[in-house]
DNA sequence: ATTCGTATGTACGATATCGCACAGTGATGC
DNA sequence: GCATCACTGTGCGATATCGTACATACGAAT
């Protein structure tokens, strides 16, 4: 892969002196920026701005028109979707493996759901303008994002299946898989109510899943703070979902996510 | 838009020999083929290859490699997951407003589902290799297909939503009425059972919520045929996921469903 | 007309989730 | 230290759907 070794890296500091590496992280971090060529990041990384994104924040809303999309370097991005009832229903996840406002470059300008901040970190953003002449070059980065688009079909389809057919105790799971694949560290901060909202069941559904894999000794949690303890029996209790996603997320992007012992681990 | 005067067609007939008009029916009956240029008729028309759809047929296994994209005449292919315990639930409906294969263009040449046929009739087709050269073409053909899988995106999260929050009563309308859009007539041919599969529910739900419907006077069936007597009352039925998914293609694709009054009502 | 396979109708207990209500309990701020 | 708020635990009846079992009825084929 392009940018392994120093003297490319050196070159592009020296290109983009914008960006201020120091204050922010690089653009690396996100692995769809990370895997372009060394020619398209000159040319994207100045363009590129670092924008931190709290917890909660919404980077558009349903039917809204985007003016960026985002590239999540250490943020998780739920994308959601929010009923007339009031009721909703996360229907995909976004983190550094991905980008989110695919809708600007599939030519929709739009979609019917949310984008929230689930998890607050930053993110590389780039204005609508940019992305669609980046796009209309049609090079890499159109394959890449058409791939990428097209794991994200596979999400949303899981979910509908997992949605139909699952319980309440494995959709935890694969869960907290997803967002787990998305942290640096073993812990979440999620209060069982926001995670009952991205499920789209009750809070207390929620609370006696959690508790169940409590007893297990699987996770540890108190007050919006959950310790993943025991991953792979997390992924055994999951429902199939979670491993068809990332197999196929990894099929088509090579996506690698962090691996255990790379990880901040945290014992709360 | 183009090809609404004689001597364009006549100029397309003249130079697509190959393709016997008065054997098969015309591509244009598929939305998307008919809202290309005429530039790119003429290149697409003689690459295409007429298929009949029998009932039940499988374009494509979840998984496996696929060698053509289908454009649906007077067909309707589901796009089902089957899960590894066997239940299944239906991703997505295609006919005449779309494509079947989005994973050949999309980069990932194969996706988890199977696309399988629900209602009868006939497709155009394309090998994948022609699909490809002209998807790279960077034309219209490509702008088109993206925004067709932009419309895939919102039919799918919108399929996960209504999973998880609406009743089989709704689900049912909503299904009826994508059915109906794609169909040249009110009569859909079509067992309890069948719908069952689609909807990732029990033959019994099914046949529960046709029965209410029945007594409304809203539908009327026997043995594998249902005949819709009421569409407006099966819209004001179903929950808001029709509707959603309904306006969004259309902005998207100008997609226009066969009115009332063109189509061939019957009573059985 | 009869037969037979398939489609549909119905019933009933089991289960999962819901909706609501309220009781603890940890964290945070004054 | 205390008050307060947000988060979590728990209980209970209501409801929807499930799984299963079996009855009925249509219609195609002989």
């Amino acid at each position: 892969m392009a940018y392994s070794n120093g003297s490319e890296r050196r070159a592009i500091d020296v290109l983009c002196p914008v960006i201020d590496m120091s204050d922010s992280p690089s653009p690396e971090q996100n692995h769809l920026l990370s895997m372009l060529s060394a020619d398209t990041k000159v040319r994207l990384w100045p363009l590129l701005e670092w924008v931190p994104l709290p917890l909660g924040k919404v980077l558009y809303e349903a039917g809204g028109v985007l003016d960026h999309v985002y590239f999540p370097t250490d943020s998780i991005v739920s994308l959601l979707y929010v009923m007339e009832s009031g009721a909703s229903a996360e229907i995909s996840v976004v983190g550094n493996d991905g980008i989110v406002g695919v809708s600007l470059f599939m030519g929709g300008e739009s979609t019917p759901s949310r984008a929230v901040v689930q998890s607050a970190g930053a993110a590389y953003r780039l204005p609508a303008k940019q992305i669609k002449e980046e796009f209309n070059r049609h090079g890499e980065l159109l394959l890449l994002l058409l791939r990428y688009t097209q794991s994200l079909l596979t999400q949303m389809s899981q979910t509908a299946v997992c949605n139909r057919h699952h319980s309440v105790d494995q959709q935890l799971c694969r869960w907290l898989l997803l967002s787990l694949d998305r942290l640096s560290s073993n812990q979440l901060k999620m209060t069982h109510e926001l995670i009952a909202n991205m499920l789209g069941v009750r809070r207390e559904g929620v609370t006696d899943a959690a508790g169940k894999l409590q007893k297990l000794g699987v996770i540890e949690y108190r007050r919006g703070k959950i310790t993943v303890l025991d991953r792979p029996a997390l992924e055994h209790l999951s429902c199939e979902c979670y491993a068809v996603v990332k197999n196929e997320t990894d099929r088509l992007l090579s996506y690698r996510p962090l691996t255990a012992d790379a990880k901040v681990v945290v014992r709360n």
